[in-house]
DNA sequence: AATGAATGAGAATTCATTCAT
DNA sequence: TATGAATGAATTCTCATTCAT
């Protein structure tokens, strides 16, 4: 039992290893010049370990993008956010997911990932469902309070969902963060206004 | 002076069948799976020639992903399109580019492509520029003529461009077009309730 | 320990199987024109295995050059040979050495070889060091002897191995061994006048 | 008439130009890394053309070689040098060689070039043979006038030459002139005591 | 004589992956 | 579990050379 315990421990700290070794190589050379040798000089271990742990190169990146967008994306789970008032929500999201973005700046190249194969789409396709899932709970809890009205939550969440990733792509990862406060802000005022604000064509511009 | 007319008229010929070639056999065999030499043998000329109009590999991925995204996003371009009433513009574009995306199914796994070099960035950056470009001329010639409040244009330009391209890519690359109604419909009803919309949050649900 | 002693004749093996391999193929085919490929499979080995005790293909030849040499100059380092009488080292020496190029007459494209990088240009330099070290320790204990006359014993070493190499080089890999006997004996004169005989300008010459 | 002399001007000025770039070129690049479009761009003219004067890459090589050996080697032939005292000879020739050498060190790596072809070969041997020969032509003069007792006078040229050949290579192109009085005076005082002096073995040293 | 677009053979080298120890 | 030597497939890109104009 305790041998158990330990073993995995001991397997938790080797593929981690190997994840932390290869989240910097992949920053620093990118995923192309990055060779397993190094990843396993790194992570101080053999070549022939690092399988022991991962099937492929491939899956090591997969891995690494997984990491990375949970913890980018913890905060849809954090009660103290939920639980915030919801006019209050969106800022409070989308503030600490760009700043969890920007902690892993140098790590962002990994945030983007395509499925090679259909194990791995699935593993990636699994992760987006989680958030969008969460999100989709949230807004059935804000209905079922009456906070909002009804509407078709999970195509939203998923919307929303892409909108914010593919948004955290293009600020953090092609444009390294330059326009940070733009797409932030941006964001904000964007599901501010589609929950709480008026539309964008308003009564007086819309009518006439 | 006709001479300078016919080379670039067969400048531009090789080009466009390399380019066709090569979209083709990324469709069917992937980036990676395709050589140069396939693509030189289906567009009908010598390995080295393809060098004359092609820095390298992937640069050939890059043209292909630009055209394939000038195809999709024509629609905003279109006159006929922008001079519909203001109601029925956003289900009008999205069908329309959904409809584009769809007819080029086979050829959507080039749809999102990283840049490689800081030139292959600024290239596919532009034609991202030109997109939200005109999104934002359009946005700002409705606010003119007292069709839509004012609003950050240019923001929302951006981020609806990096909506759409996002959910495109899930929905026909990543998922093959198999929800395709589930992303068209949820997309639209999105925009339209940004734009004409009651916010989610009624009046009854929010003040409470 | 038994291991290590296996693991390094092993390595010594290897490499000495490619060296082998590459001396041939060089003779028979030209350094050019012979592949990696053929070295290892006349080696007996894969491709990359080649990689793994070389860093290159001219490495390669840089090591079959240097083997080459070595085994050409071990006369000078022969205790019989600089034991004999002074008056008949130089033929014993010269005559040697054209017979050690005879003998590897065919491998003889591979004696002269240009550093390519700082790297191999030191490794040259220093087989070269030690043929021209040799033959200075040797004029220095002559003097002490009393068997020369002081002289510049380092220039002279230096001199006469680059007229030895440059001869050797003339005579068998660019001649084939046509005019063996011409340069063989022109050389030893050559030397003979030097340590020996009268000057060119003889006194009855220079005089008058 | 008229014509054919400016076209054979017109010949020489552009086979002139190709010598010229390459040598710049070659000394710069060296002879793989550098191209033939390279060539014909700083020659001022297409890639064709530099075919219309030359078989191919290695024969401008080869060319640039001699020019530069003739160039070094031009001394050999000056009267002036020749009409001097015999004992003063020695030191001129190879002084004023050194100094050719020196003044196109940047170039000395195209100094030593293998033939690869049979007509190659011949060239640069025919190159060799004219200065073996003037040297030959001298001793010969030199005996007849009675100022050098009868030798072998065609060995000796051929052996002077090959040292000389051999140290300039060694002296310029391998060590980039650093050493370059060291080489000078050592080749100066061994052939004026290969001539003059008193061999290295003197009458007390020999005898006892 | 001059051009330069087109050719296409060609090979070194890398590196993910395996497997005997 | 761990190792790391061995594997060998596999492909981009170069560039000397040609030849139609």
């Amino acid at each position: 039992m305790v041998m158990t315990a330990l073993a995995k421990d001991d397997v938790r700290d080797k593929r981690q290893a190997i994840l932390t070794a290869a989240r910097d190589l992949f920053a620093s050379r990118g995923y192309e010049e990055t060779t397993i040798a190094e990843i396993a000089r790194a992570a101080g271990m053999a070549v022939g370990t690092v399988y022991l742990y991962f099937q492929n190169k491939h899956d090591i990146l997969v891995d690494v993008c997984l990491a990375l967008k949970a913890e980018v994306a913890q905060v849809i789970q954090s009660p103290e956010i939920l639980s915030l008032p919801l006019q209050q929500v969106p800022r409070a999201i989308i503030e600490a997911t760009f700043r969890n973005a920007r902690k892993n700046l140098r790590f962002m190249n990994s945030f983007q990932v395509d499925g090679q194969s259909p194990r791995e789409v699935a593993r990636l396709q699994a992760a987006q469902d989680e958030v969008s899932g969460s999100l989709n709970a949230y807004f059935q809890h804000l209905i079922a309070q009456g906070q909002l009205l009804p509407f078709d939550t999970a195509a939203y969440a998923e919307l929303l969902n892409n909108l914010v990733s593919a948004t955290l792509h293009q600020c953090f990862a092609v444009e390294q963060g330059a326009r940070e406060e733009f797409y932030r802000e941006g964001i904000i005022e964007f599901i501010e206004r589609l929950f709480f604000g008026p539309p964008l064509a308003g009564e007086e511009a819309a009518t006439p």
